[in-house]
RNA sequence: GCGGGCGUAGCUCAGUUGGCAGAGCGCCAGAUUGUGGUUCUGGAUGCCACGGGUUCGAGUCCCGUCGCUCGCCCCA
């Protein structure tokens, strides 16, 4: 029997890794809540129709790379691939719709069934935020501010371009639809076949194609700016003049479409080149039609999502652990007066560890071993004078400090 | 779902035409019984990813499987 692997596409996180993880999830989080988000928490599984029905049954994430399972009592569930149809579904359940606004940030496991490659893993993390209610354009410019103050604050925006694109509302977006299904037809033979498909199924997907042979038809095709009615060009302009007074730059890339069927207007992407094929480190757009889909009142709605793992490659720097203090007894004798020191130290926030074992070079090594700033030796002499030898790891220098006086020298 | 590369010690890797399983780092012990880091001496590393085949003999060649990785596709 081989050895037990964590299962493919998933990975353990420990370490470095994890505080890289944790890291871009605290900085999200302080970030969003300035901006007026409050965390939520959903089920890690749903009703698989919380999915089906509102990504596009026609979509590639519902068609196969979703985790679906018959659980014992027969009911289809699925592990859910993104967040938002689960924070519209928990809005809708708790009679939040009521309540609006709702500005939530989000953080979790998302789960794909995908071929594992770098940044690409079957269980990967996200952070998302949803602003659901404000039907106004700088919403969506506050959404994407939100997002740019994140990549700042991880020190990530350097590298990092926004690309934005309207998808306008219903009826610009079917009269667009009809003149690229005319265009596409019309070259069909030229297309991949990838791409033929995608003629019948979602041709706005083809806009969106990487296969190389695509591309010179696809420079060519229409774009959707003609077709935006005036009520949507109107929505986009404020968008855009929106994202210029939050000061957040931005390109304008009309070849941005959605993956998921509920965007509509707002579409838009942080990208990168330091991430090889995996470019799209956040991204997301507006939703208004995705509350409605599931069984709540028509709601506005804008938000986006990020690829921690994606984040946690950018990182210019890794959070280092605290450094501890380590408490050294020099002989058994000593240990239950190390306990008490050990602690008074947790108790005023320091961390504080115990080397317990072996002669005092052991104890030492160990101390050293674990990164300790400072080491409180406990001897017997120094205990009858009610001291302690405080030594400076870095430096070398030791003295004796009076019990009483330890908290003050190490704060 | 498709294509390329790779799996040898805890880690990074070497291993010649098929002929005793190796190095560096790390780890353990000692030099130093109340003092770490640097140094010196000694020691242990192992299902050579897993399963099968060829061969007197396989880490090495062949087949399959699993995993990792880089692309494609898709997406965050």
């Amino acid at each position: 029997m081989s050895p037990l692997q964590p299962a493919r596409g998933t990975r353990d996180l420990i370490g470095e890794e994890l505080r890289r993880h944790r890291h871009v999830i605290e900085t999200a989080r302080r970030i969003a809540e300035t901006f007026g988000f409050e965390e939520w928490a959903t089920p890690v599984f749903e009703d698989t129709r919380v999915f089906s029905r509102t990504l596009g049954e026609t979509s590639d994430v519902v068609m196969k790379e979703m985790y679906s399972f018959t659980d014992r009592s027969g009911e289809s569930l699925t592990l859910r691939p993104e967040a938002t149809a689960g924070v519209c579904r928990a809005l809708v359940s708790n009679g939040l719709t009521q309540s609006l606004p709702q500005k939530v940030f989000y953080a979790g496991p998302m789960f794909r069934y995908e071929r594992p490659q770098k940044g690409r893993y079957r269980q990967f993390h996200q952070i998302d935020i949803e602003l659901i209610g404000p039907a106004h354009p700088l919403a969506d410019a506050e959404v994407m501010a939100c997002g740019h103050c994140i990549l700042e604050a991880l020190g990530v925006a350097e590298g990092v371009t926004l690309e934005i694109n309207t998808l306008g509302d219903a009826a610009s977006r079917a009269a667009w639809r009809a003149a690229l299904v005319a265009y596409f037809t019309a070259r069909r033979d030229e297309l991949s076949a990838e791409s033929q498909a995608r003629l019948e199924r979602n041709p706005l997907r083809i806009i969106d194609s990487k296969e190389r042979a695509d591309q010179p038809i696809i420079a060519a095709a229409p774009v959707i700016a003609p077709y935006l009615t005036p009520s949507a060009a109107a929505f986009y302009a404020g968008v855009k003049q929106g994202l210029l007074r939050f000061g957040v730059p931005f390109r304008e890339n009309p070849r941005i479409v959605r993956g998921l069927d509920y965007y509509g207007h707002t579409a838009f992407e942080f990208v990168t080149t330091g991430l090889g094929a995996q470019g799209t480190v956040m991204a997301g757009g507006r939703y208004d039609g995705l509350v409605a889909e599931m069984g709540g009142p028509p709601t506005p709605a804008v938000g986006w999502a990020a690829g921690i793992e994606r984040l946690a490659m950018l990182l210019p720097a890794v959070p280092e652990a605290a450094a501890p203090v380590a408490v050294v007894p020099i002989a058994p004798e000593l240990e239950a007066h190390a306990v008490v020191i050990l602690q008074r130290l947790r108790r005023e926030g320091i961390r504080a560890e115990l080397e317990y074992t072996g002669n005092l070079r052991r104890r030492m090594e160990r101390a050293n071993r674990i990164g300790a700033r400072w080491a409180v030796i406990l001897g017997e002499a120094e205990r009858e004078r009610g001291s302690v030898q405080l030594k400076d790891l870095a430096s070398g220098a030791q003295s004796e400090v009076p019990e009483a006086d330890l908290i003050a020298r190490l704060s």
